[in-house]
DNA sequence: AATAAAAATATGAGTTTTCATCTTTTCATA
DNA sequence: TATGAAAAGATGAAAACTCATATTTTTATT
């Protein structure tokens, strides 16, 4: 690997014109999604968890029996790989694939006694979390954010069945 | 793989309480962000760029000549992947690496013409969405999240220099 | 100044993730 | 009621990612 070495007398080399990122609503979305998310994240990891496994469980706790393809749009997870980390969950004894009688293209989800447990366990936790998350924030911060993206799920989800 | 072929007849299998996910703030806000950068990441691979590369040029844009670890913070990106994603990023003649005079651990990576130039289009080309985007929705919704994540972000990255 | 601790980046190896494609089953319609 | 298109999942192979750790350089302490 070769490395330039040169000295740093350029100018201040920013792009000329007004910052990009600072006010681009796609990259703030994102940014504050991954650091309010973070810490939570990371209890999960303890828990042995991955974030994807998390949310697939958190799905099933609201709505057991999904089918795969379903359960991957929602949990923003590809669906060759929800495949994988269902043939992982499933292997642990978190869940269980039930052929569907009446549609035997689909495979439904169901969690098992301990996934029911772990996923319960979870969303305790992190209803715990976010309470305390809003309460650190300043002002009404959180609960504007809440609304707001409440509203916005509603919109942009707005042709999905259920 | 063994798949149980079970019959529907049993209850709804729902949480038994409240649904957690569409009142869960870190669910929200995920889901929203990626529903929102969908299109736009899409036209970033037609672009030829994965998403982690279009960040990697937003940031270099907005502050040309940042060092690896900031741009890894920033970008989202883990550092050992950066590293991995700038290497091929300077193979394809986007960027290069210049060590830091006075201090030679830091590495700092610059655009070269090139790279400044994509960097250029796609950011105006990601102005011209969010545009578009804010418009799609009703109300002042695209205004009123962007406020929101705006003093968000800052205080979230309080602590981080610059 | 010598030395320990910390910071910045790189790298090997193992695991995941992706992409395209395959199979099976259902749906639409001629 | 055949038949082609669409939908649901699974899978092989290639690429990407992660984790722990190594290397180099700087900073802080004694």
């Amino acid at each position: 690997m070769t490395i330039k070495i040169v000295e740093e007398l350029e100018a201040p080399a920013t792009s000329g014109t007004q910052p990009f990122l600072p006010d681009y609503l796609l990259f703030l979305t994102a940014s504050v999604s991954a650091a309010m998310s973070e810490e939570f994240h990371e209890h999960v990891r303890t828990r042995g968890l991955r974030v994807p496994e998390w949310r697939v469980l958190a799905c099933l706790h609201d709505d057991d029996g999904q089918m795969i393809t379903r359960l991957a749009r929602f949990a923003m997870i590809e669906q060759s790989r929800l495949t994988r980390i269902i043939d992982q969950m499933d292997e642990r004894g978190l869940l269980e694939r039930r052929s569907d009688k009446a549609d035997r293209r689909r495979v439904r989800i169901f969690l098992t006694r301990t996934g029911a447990r772990l996923a319960a366990d979870l969303v305790s936790e992190a209803r715990a979390h976010e309470k305390r998350l809003i309460k650190r924030l300043p002002d009404g911060l959180g609960q504007d954010l809440k609304a707001t993206v409440k509203r916005l799920h509603g919109v942009l989800w707005a042709g999905e069945q259920d």
